[in-house]
DNA sequence: TTGTATGCGTTATCAT
DNA sequence: ATGATAACGCATACAA
């Protein structure tokens, strides 16, 4: 391989012209610059990063963890869009990408270990266990970290927007007539909690009220625990006119169950997922459900990360939100049930 | 940062001793060796992997290209699975993952350029343009690679087993009664090429005549041109009983397809899938697809790179075939046409 | 068994 | 505007 000292003896300079003249210092004439950047293409000159880091302090490389909770991983399409956006913006600004495990080769260590390890710059925590002491101590630490969908206190997070895609959802059904709402939600987490709170209290602005037997858990990804819920739901005596799912693979689930009872979608009962993922809009009918921009989410993480990295002095954290959208599918049905709804509006005008 | 001399210091030795000792050499006694380890993991000592490579030229890292043709990129779900195969394996073995694009830093290179800006030991090419000259080069280089899905002269490729796969769906749909088979396939790459030889080798084996008219091609992906297939191949005078579709998503075109013509699966018409991913078996009916072991592939990917890189002498480039295997879903029908069938057995026998 | 000395390729400080 | 030199942290050939 090629090196600088090649280069200086080829173009009968020092090693320090060569240095300055390739990073394009002002110090090197145009001319003596010119020459060497010639000479350096010429001969194929490729630079080292590890000599440079060592030297600078700096890789141009940022650490990216990703714990697969549930054994499917990078699967899900959620993450995988995620990461999608992640590389897709580092390779814009000049960054690399480095998977970062808790382990060092072949022996157990810290997640903060291994990212000091490679000299990264600064790490993105894209899917992890956020009560993992590991994942704190990172966290904590002096290097430059961002989440998502997880905020720390004191630490920039890129969000989903769980608050507002609820408050969607539930609005939008409501204007479509539908006040007998079902909610399967997933297990509990950060991203639940939103999700139900916002839901509660939309309905509860809304002057819905929501029973508790409407009310179910499932976790995320898995159709069969959602079939199961969609099941009691739709036994009940009063049953739901739309049912919310986690997500849109749970939906699948879900869907199963509601063929089984010899229900149509949307005639007999509407349904909503959420994610927006490709399978949502090649389903038929397509699926109404909340888009989650998880490209952009992965582009933000990547962009504020950098911004983090390049000016640590003035860089403030922050908690930043997502916004993704409403997908209005044909999966709700327009209930038409205006006798009644006219009587609430009565009431309240 | 702790370094190695901070811990000669503190235990009063001399830095090569550390040294040899944090690596487990011989050299040093048990006692001194368990000293230094000690201190180290007081002092919380973490080695520094640019000033190892930098003398060792080994970086325990492996370069990652993937390269998204079709702009879905990593979402496509047999990519990001075969990424989890790769970095489960990796992981396993004490290899670090670094993408590789071919631009350095924020100036336009080449792939191979970057891998070894990076000191990458080896360089997996999990998705590209393999006709790309930058791929072609990196690929011809003394740099270890592996590809995936494609092979060059003379290098390890792991490949799924499309010759296999579309033999096992032909044999079992001919075992199920079919002989009116129609294929659609993906546009014209290595793979595509592999499953329509296949698929004709297998049919003239079994003595199935297939008419111009049942072969027909949708890219991979994209269900709505599935969709315009299988629509002229429902409307034909003389329908087939068959249909395979490029893989599962494209079903999903398809399905709307044959659903809109009023038809029922697998009453009406049968479908067979290819790739088996997650949807295929959350669908109902359970799709009939080959499976492909798409997390496999990526383990063995990794697996035959890093022993490509650590024996460097005595390995030899091979083409590794990972075999899938067939999912019996609900979406094929037993024809029962044994009258016309005893008939053909009748003129064989 | 331990220590000394050198160099990996680069950047940066200081001199010229 | 250019050059000499030290230093980054580590592994290793060689010396003791």
């Amino acid at each position: 391989m090629i090196k600088i000292k090649d280069i200086a003896i080829a173009c009968g300079v020092s090693i320090s012209t060569v240095s300055k003249a390739l990073n394009r210092s002002h110090e090197i004439s145009d001319e003596t610059t010119k020459k060497i950047v010639e000479k350096a293409n010429q001969l194929g000159y490729i630079a080292n990063s590890n000599a440079r880091s060592l030297k600078t302090k700096r890789s141009q490389n940022l650490g990216l963890i990703f714990v697969d909770k549930s054994d499917s991983g990078l699967g899900h399409e959620y993450f995988s869009v995620i990461l999608n956006g992640i590389k897709k913006e580092a390779e814009e600004q000049g960054y690399d990408l480095t998977f970062i495990s808790s382990s060092i080769g072949r022996s157990r260590n810290s997640y903060l270990n291994h990212a000091k390890y490679r000299g990264c710059d600064g790490v993105i925590i894209v899917s992890a266990d956020f009560h993992d002491p590991k994942i704190i101590a990172l966290v904590e630490s002096d290097m430059p970290t961002i989440t998502i969908d997880y905020q720390f206190h004191n630490r920039t997070a890129i969000m989903s927007d769980n608050t507002r895609g609820l408050e969607e959802i539930v609005r939008y059904l409501h204007t479509m007539g539908h006040e007998r709402i079902a909610f399967i939600h997933g297990e509990d987490t950060d991203v639940t909690k939103q999700r139900l709170a916002s839901f509660y209290r939309t309905c509860e602005e809304l002057g819905i009220n929501i029973p508790d037997e409407y009310i179910k858990t499932a976790e995320y990804h898995i159709p069969k625990n959602s079939g199961i819920a969609t099941k009691e739901l739709i036994e009940l005596e009063k049953r739901p006119t739309c049912i919310i799912f986690p997500d849109d693979y749970s939906y699948m689930g879900g869907l199963t169950e509601i063929e089984k009872h010899g229900l149509k979608i949307p005639d007999d009962i509407s349904v909503v997922g959420y994610d927006g993922i490709y399978l949502s809009r090649i389903l038929r009918p397509v699926l109404t459900t909340y888009v989650q921009e998880s490209e952009k989410i992965g582009e933000t993480a990547t962009s504020e990360l950098i911004k983090m990295i390049e000016n640590p002095k003035t860089y403030l954290a922050e908690k930043i939100i997502i916004d993704g959208y409403l997908q209005i599918g044909q999966t709700v049905k327009k209930i038409q049930d205006w006798g009644k709804k006219n009587e609430i509006w009565t009431i309240r005008w």
